[in-house]
Order: structure tokens, then sequence, then C-alpha cells
DNA sequence: AATGAATGAGGATTCATTCAT
DNA sequence: AATGAATGAATCCTCATTCAT
């Protein structure tokens, strides 16, 4: 036959996943490999093989995990927005915000949260702020409604810090536009150069700067 | 093929570059046909045929002007960035500066400006916040350097308006990362979806936040 | 694993072959699935999951009962080519050809008997007309052969017939071509749009033509 | 840049379409070398990178003129199609079809037609009756329906036929798949091997095979 | 015997760029 | 200056086949 491929060439046996659990850990240790590409390269400079590589995989067992290559990024963003949210929710969650005192500080803490986390790992930074909103046609949909999420979520922490009085009544929406896009750009940066903060002094520098502004007084 | 052709039958208009005039005049006849494709399908899904045919010429004589894709997309952003710079110049610039009053006033026409401008020029913030620190390797530092360029000018905003006392002291990086990011957050997402709120409005808003913060008084 | 396993909860009804015959009729089963995804499908559209998938069985397993893709569909027109010589020698086979008349209804028998089997069994049709010859280089030689084994029968069936003087004695390889392309043409437009005829109908005709033509008399 | 791409390497400098007639002469080109290469292997297995290197133009051209593999085949069929109806009709346009003798004339002409373009031009035989039927999904529908030309035309001839009382009024349709059968089948097994006729020779076979069959008289 | 993860050759297609005219 | 044909590197994805378990 014409095409019948040969591939007794060289190649290390790669160790084979075997049980469920396994499988799981393969996909997880793709999608890391994948983070750590996607965020480098960012995800048109990054191929499949880029990936495969990374993972110590060839190519085409990625596609035995992922459909392609955009469902592959799709649920690296999910997953990143997952721990991300859990991380926030995990720092606000503690103590009870009964007094306006308590609720500020919970307010602080998410945001300080957001930015520990950032700190923590810059290349989900890189990847929720800046590959999420340009990707073409197909997949765009799907990131930018994992960007929406974001925002939904700060909408929720302001909403919630309105009702309570903790901050003006201002229309909502645009607070939590200016505030994730505050949060969103000072994380990106942090990713590129070393501003000479920590992530706590960042943090309350927004929350300060979101409460009471920056006129003299 | 004189200078002096007279419009042959044919379909489309004969364009022909006669003068160094008429050559600079093609380039920005380019560049405008290259916004418009670049703004709605983002530069990766841009091919150099798309932009050749939004200008009406043919793929090669885009090399005529341009080295290469990038070249051009830069010459773009570079030529956007002009943009923004003169018209937020010019709406500033007007005016003595003497007392606080007028400061402060200098500082929301600023803002006021930018949103006006990406109000009237949707395609401009689409490129400038969208593509602009997505691109592989080597051109990625000429826009982060535009992006750059942005913050600086906010940057320098920022500045004049402490030592003026106008706002505090704080870290004027972090400020001008703060105040970027919440107003190039806000403008991207206006190009997305309507949140029923004129420039004007939403420049008054975010000044009113940078300036007093959201705490209720 | 043993023999007698009970059948476990799980969904999908556990099959393992104990015997050698059990092995013997995994084959087949292998072979009619193969049968309906190639004949659906046609052979380079299927896949061998695809086959493994309507066999209830995994890729890999398919390997254990056959060599290759190329194998399997091998072995698969073998045997549709051997149900045919069966349905038409039993057809055939009945009763004594001792004169004219049983030998012409020798002849037509065959002929029916032919378009009986396909009617009953699309799928035969379109696998040994429709793929049988479309396959390169390597298999094209072995099915080549089936389709000449088909062509040999019905050149059996006309020499026959010559030599009892139930039909002219013209060029036999002519005659048989001219028969079983024929037959196969109908056979497989009756795989893609019903005629309205049954398959006697069809058998009548093509004896009638065959022996007298259409001249009119 | 990362992938930019350097391809100052070897390689003739291919002469170059000019003209619009140059360009429909290398589109006639790719064609006849498409043939070539399609015939040989068939349509599988034929790679683009094949019928360019026939063409002697590198795989990208092939796309220049062609939207696709299957775009490409589906213009060759047409263009096999278009070929063997132009020399049909030329041979049988001759001379009136007043009485009987000519008008059964007429109908070998046409017959003897189609074995003279086929034994002319074996790979248009082989394309037209070998790979026609056999392409999965979209372009089935295409080659399809040119393969039902192929029946019509043939039904056409026999309508007129019997319209004029040269055969019998079987049902046309069946009359038509019999014939077109029986053509087919035996002019691509004369792609495979030399049966020993000439054109003609085959040609009065099969008229008088249609006309008179085969019984004794 | 059976499984299904892993492999990698192969192939269609895209598109930036070049260059003869 | 402009054209658009030609080029071929690059890349996604498929799928037959192997093989450790």
């Amino acid at each position: 036959m014409a095409k019948t491929q040969t591939q007794e060439s060289g190649g290390r046996p790669l160790k084979r996943a075997v049980s469920d659990e396994d499988k799981r850990e393969r996909r997880r240790a793709i999608l890391a490999a994948a983070k750590r590409v996607f965020a480098e390269r960012g995800y048109h400079a990054t191929t499949i093989a880029d990936v495969a590589k990374a993972a110590d995989l060839s190519y085409g067992s990625i596609y035995w995990y992922f459909d392609s290559k955009e469902a592959l990024f799709q649920a690296l963003m999910d997953s990143e927005q997952r721990a991300l949210r859990r991380h926030v929710a995990a720092a606000v969650g503690e103590g009870g915000q009964d007094d306006e005192v308590s609720r500020r500080r919970a307010l602080a803490d998410g945001v300080r949260a957001i930015f520990e986390h950032f700190e923590a790992d810059k290349a989900s930074a890189k990847l929720l702020f800046r590959d999420a909103l340009t990707l073409g046609s197909g997949i765009e949909r799907h990131l930018y409604a994992i960007y929406e999420g974001f925002i939904e979520d700060i909408e929720r922490m302001i909403g919630s810090a309105q009702r309570h009085g903790v901050i003006l009544n201002a229309p909502p929406r645009l607070v939590a536009f200016s505030v994730g896009g505050l949060i969103g750009n000072i994380a990106q940066r942090r990713t590129l150069t070393d501003d000479g903060f920590s992530a706590e002094e960042v943090a309350d520098f927004v929350v300060k700067l979101v409460l009471d502004g920056l006129r003299p007084r």
C-alpha cells in the first residue's frame, strides 16, 4: 500500500495514562503545559505542537483530550476563571459583614485577593487580560462571556457594597467596568514590568482610590 | 497610461498616484481601509488581501507602501495614537489653568476628550485596546510602546494635576495604570454594547470617581 | 475475568469471546458491522473507529481480528461475493435443464436471483458496485479480482447458455461485460432511487432484452 | 518576527501567466494534469501536490485556479462530460434521419461514438465510471448529477428511437440504465485490459445486442 | 482478548511575500 | 506604480496502527 505509514523510528516510549484518574491527571498536565506556552507566546503564536512538546506528548495526543486548539484554549480559560473565583471567594467569605468597617474590609479583601492571585500566577493574568478578547469568530463569544463573568463578579461585589451603603449608588455597570478595567490593567501591567509594589499595597491603593478618590482634602 | 487618462469604460475607477501628494494620499487611503478591516476582524483574522480589497488595490500594491503586514499595522497604530493625542491636546489646551477650578476642569476636559474621541471613532478603540497587546514577539514591543505612550500621556496629566494640588500624591504610575485601565476598559466595552450613557456623562462619572471616590459622605 | 462472568451492572453488555466458535462469531459480527458502515459512508469516509463503534468494540480490538482496514474490507468483499454466489447457485441449481425451455428458465432464474439478492441486501450492491473498484493501488488488485469473479460467473452462465443454443455465439467476454454491466448498473441505481419495479419485473426485462432485444417485430 | 518565511531557496522561476488567455490556458493545463493523475491513481490516492507536480506548479498555485481539491475534481468531471457530449453529438448529428434505416444508423453511430471517445481517451472512462460515484458527502451529489446526465443522454437517445419505432416501448429508464450500464462497464473494462476488439466492433455488438438480443433465430 | 491511549505520517489549505510584466 | 500569479512554509487536524496494561 502506498500510504501505509511506518513509524518504527525513534522516540521515547511515552508513559501511558491508564486509570480514569491518570487520564484526568494527563488532561490537567496538558492544560498546565498549554497555560505556560499560551501565556508566553499568545494564542496565535502558539501551535498545537508547542503545547504537545511542553506536555511531553505528540501532537496527535492533544486531540485525544481536546477537540481542537480552540476547545483547548476555552477549557483553559474556564479553568483559570474558576481558579480566580475560588481564590477570591475564599478570601472574602471569611468573617461576618455586620458593620460598615467589616464590609469595607470585605471589599478590600476581594480586591486584594485578585491581585494576590495574579501576583502568584502571572500567566493567568496574561491569558485572561491579553488573549481573552482578541480571538476572531467562534471562540470570541465564549471568551467574551468569560471576561463578562469577571466583570459580573465585580459588579456583584460592587452591588453588594452599594446595598450596604459602603459605596455610592453610581451606575453599577459603569462602576464595574471602571473597577474591572482598573484592576485588569494593573494586573496585566504587573506581568510585564515590576512596579515595585506588593499585591497588598496595590490592593490598598485601589480600594482607597475607589472609595475616597484622589482629591486632596 | 499618461496622467491625463480618461475614465475608461471599465468598472472600477482607475486609480494611479501621479505626484508625491497623490502617493501620500494613497498611503492614507490604505491606512483608512486597513483601519476598517482590522477593527472589524482583528489583526490575525485580517489578510493583506482584505486590506487591499478594502482599499481597492491589488495585494501586491500594499507592499509598495508598507514593508509588511506588521509594518502596516504599526503605522496604523501610530496614526491612531497621534489622532487621539491631537484630539485631547486640542480639548485641554484651550484656556489658562490658573486657579484650581480651571485646573480641575482641564483634567475633566482631558478625560472627556478621550471618551469623545473613542465615541466618535469606535474602530480606534477596538484597535488600540483590543489588538494592541496581543501580537506575538517582534511587533509586540512596538505596540507595547504605543500603549505605554497612552499611559504616559495620562501619567503626565495626572502628574500635572498632582503638582498643582488637584489630586493627591499617590504613586503616579499606579494612578496612571488605574486611570488608563479604567478609561481603556470603558472605551472598549462601549464598542461592544451601548451602556446608555453619553461620552460626557461617562467622562463626568470617571472624573468624579477618580477625584472623590465612591464612599458615601 | 473468568468465563462465567455475570452481567455486571454497567451499561453495555460485556462481550468476551471465550471459545473458537465465539471468536468466529465475533469476526462475523465485525464484518456485519463493517458492512453497514462501509455501505453507508463508503470506504474512504469510514474509519476503523466507526466500524468498532458499530461492532460495539474498541478500535484496537478490530486489529485482533483483521490485519488492517484494507484486509477487513477485502474480507468483507469476499464474503459478499460468496453470499451472492450461494444465492444464485441455489436459485439456478434446482431442476434439470434438459429442454430449451428449462434452460432458458435457468438463465432467467439466475438473473432474477441476482436482482433478488441485491434487492434484499442493498448494502451489498453498494459495496460491490460502488466501492469495489475505487481503492488505490494495492487493494485494487484484490477487489478487481472479485469483480472479475462476478463477471466470470456471468460468463459461465452465458457460456453454458451458448453451448446449449439458448443464446447466440457472440464473444463471451463481451457478452459477460455487457450483461454484468447492465445488471450491476441497474442494481446500483436501485440502491439510490426506487424505479418502481419489483426484482422480478426487472429480471424479466433484463432477460427479455438480452434474449430478444428491443427491435419491434 | 518568528514566522516570517524565507524562501529564497532554489526552484526554477516559473513562467507566469499574464494575459487572460494565458490564464485560461494555465487552467486548462492544470485540468489536463489533474486528469492524468486522477485517472492513474484515483481521487483519494491523488494529492494536490501530485496534481501540482504534474502541472509543474507549486501546490499553492493550484488554489489560485480552483477553490479546493473537490472543486478541481468537479471541474474536471464537468469538462469530461462536455467533451463526451460534444463528440457524440458530432457523430450523430450528421445526416438526416428520415427512414428507419438511417435512424438505426444514428443509434449505432451514437453508441459507436461513445466507445470511440473512451477508446481514444481511456483516462476519461476511468474518471467517469470509476471515481464518479464514490466520493463521500458534498461532492457526491454533483458527481451523481454528472452520471445522471450520462444516463439521461442515453435515455434521450432511447426515447427518440422509441418514438420513431426503432425500438420497443420498454420502460425508458430501465432501458437507459441497462444500456448505460452496459456501455459504461465495457468502456471501463477496456481501460483495464484489451479485449481484442476495435471500438467499432464493440459498438456493433452492443447495438446488435440491444436491438436483436442474443436468442438464436 | 480487549482496551484505548499514544503516535506521527500525511494532506488540505492559508496567506504573507516576491517579482516578472 | 500597479498588478496578480506564483511560491512554499506553516499549521491544524485525521486516522490507521501499535502496544502497554
